[in-house]
DNA sequence: CTGAAAGCGCTTACAG
DNA sequence: CTGAAAGCGCTTACAG
């Protein structure tokens, strides 16, 4: 049950130096203020009998003795570390561990939590949450009543993407969707295209809000023409419309839609780009349809993740009442890739 | 600087109740020994109390008092979480992540400890290593000090692979190199094969020694030829002895070498597996040379990575003292692939 | 059955 | 300049 290591304490390398185990803590957090001033002397002493010995700081004790830990905590919704869950927690992680190791922190995944309907719960009698000084959430979709209640308790957190189905101030870093978007659309203009398609699967997500109201926004003015339509199992409805005309370009909201969409067209004697254009409003690297590049965006993913535990940093420094004071709230921009299935029309060549 | 969460304690949670702070505890702990016995009303109200709050017990504070923490330590020698290294350490953090879900325990990845000639330091000043129960390390090499130290100080850790950098009896969960070399050579020798060439790298690792000694041994108990060669820059000798006959399957130490040997196989006009065959004793999972499934091995790292975690639990709940009586040196077995670059020599033809 | 007390290892006012 | 003491939140003998 109980790890039997004999570890040194503070106390051990006091009566080795021959000073009170005070002393000994405050060398080694170098705390020399108004009333604490230790000559070299004592703290040379002090300093060779720590040598000597295998100590280190109890990080348990230091913790409840108020002083924070550098652990930041890492939920996930999900499985992170899965071969499945790779392709998009990947990057992510790249961008934690390069960060962590930076700020000098460790990360504590929460692993344990126990899994209640398809996804993890944060908080359960056991929740080692409180070790960490912050925590870094992730996931596709998240709780609102866990942003709510780490809101609510102060405890410094950030999530990784977009927020807002909370009315709490939930801090994140997110991808700023709407620029990309734009970036896009305009793409699609300039080549010629004056009819399009926004094709979505009807999912209800900041970002997917973001995309949609990007699309309309920037159709109206550019003054052309992008309805939207939901995907359902069937795609050959979709597929009509650009077989009558209707669309010269199909904006899928993410990559796996857009391959969905090129093999329905494929299917039904359509050619990408020759017939029609397609674009995904998603990470399109590695992805090819038909041999071409995928138009669509490039996600710095690897970013994100280290703006979070950036920020996740500088609230756990700061009370939390003058969290306001700094940009809780942020949005990175990728890059549009033009990629090969964004062509000019058939009518403009 | 202090995260200042109110966070809700048993003190309070015992005020609630109108029991001790002591109750409480004994509560939540599901005490109930000789000396202890809750009565259900008391049991029941305290329950409710807690419900209503949101407690949650300090982790800090349960170590400091002896408890285990389950969390355990993830060391890695190298960046773990780095795209480059994801080949390698994918699978092992997969097979991590799965059993500390079984287990119920949280992962520290000790990200901060700094880099030092290349490689990160598991023992340093502000080390959090203590915090977890025990510690699971990774890495291609390990630093024969820090496995001492750990085993004289007594502390609960499972090294990944096969160690003998040290005296001391360092608990591992490896891979069985030698059988499956065994059975390479094997399926070599049932298709004919009689002289072979065993390639490598003259690196020192206690695999790469497993995997030479059972050549040896294999071909003398076979009663046939494979002397071993070392690979330079230029590998043009090794073809040459293939070109002269005096080998008519190559076994590569690993199977990056391996491909860099049917490169050079293929440049000198000889072809895998017509002219020569080649096999890798090492992970062949989607490595194909000139279309063809590479023989080797297919490596359980995913099970080694779980069984390593599980290991480290019964250390933990086992006195130092008597680990003995456990097996604490593993080697997990996996299976050999056949592939399609070991074929009859072309003498048998 | 239940609570007051000691102790885990550390930090930080507070007195000398 | 330095140490005795209180306190962080919890567990576990030990007395009632």
């Amino acid at each position: 049950m109980s790890p039997k290591t004999r570890k040194v304490t503070q106390k051990e390398i006091a009566q080795l130096a021959g000073v009170s185990q005070t002393t000994v803590s405050m060398v080694l957090n170098d705390r020399d203020g108004t009333n604490v001033r230790i000559p070299d002397a004592t703290r040379e002493r002090v300093k060779r009998a720590i040598e000597q010995s295998t100590y280190v700081a109890d990080p348990a004790a230091r913790r409840l003795a108020g002083l924070d830990n550098k652990i930041i905590g890492i939920f996930t919704y999900e499985p992170a570390l899965s071969p499945e869950s790779m392709d998009f927690y990947g990057p992510l992680l790249t961008g934690l561990e390069r960060a962590a190791e930076e700020a000098q922190c460790d990360l504590l995944f929460f692993t344990s939590s126990p899994v209640e309907e398809g996804r993890r719960r944060l908080f359960h009698r056991q929740t080692r949450l409180r070790l960490a000084d912050g925590c870094v959430l992730l996931g596709q979709s998240m709780d609102g009543g866990d942003l709510e209640r780490l809101v609510d308790e102060g405890f410094p957190f950030v999530a990784v993407g977009r927020r807002d189905e909370t009315a709490a101030r939930v801090p994140y870093v997110g991808i700023d969707y709407a620029s990309m978007t734009a970036g896009l659309v305009d793409q699609a203009y300039a080549r010629g295209h004056r009819r399009g398609l926004y094709v979505h699967r009807d999912t209800d997500s900041p970002a997917a809000r973001d995309r949609r109201a990007q699309i309309a926004s920037s159709a109206a003015t550019l003054g052309i023409q992008i309805p939207e339509a939901v995907a359902r199992d069937d795609l050959a409805p979709l597929v009509a419309r650009a077989q009558a005309g209707d669309a010269t370009v199909f904006f899928a909201e993410d990559t796996f839609l857009a391959e969905d969409l090129a093999h329905a067209l494929h299917r039904s004697g359509l050619s990408v780009p020759d017939d029609v254009s397609l674009a995904a409003l998603g990470e399109v690297r590695g992805h090819v349809v038909a041999g071409r590049t995928l138009s669509g965006f490039h996600i710095p993913r690897t970013r994100v993740a280290a703006a979070a535990l950036d920020l996740v940093q500088s609230l756990i420094h700061l009370p939390a009442d003058e969290w306001s004071a700094i940009e809780v709230q942020q949005l990175l921009s990728g890059t549009v890739e033009p990629g090969d299935t964004l062509a000019s029309p058939a009518s403009e060549r």
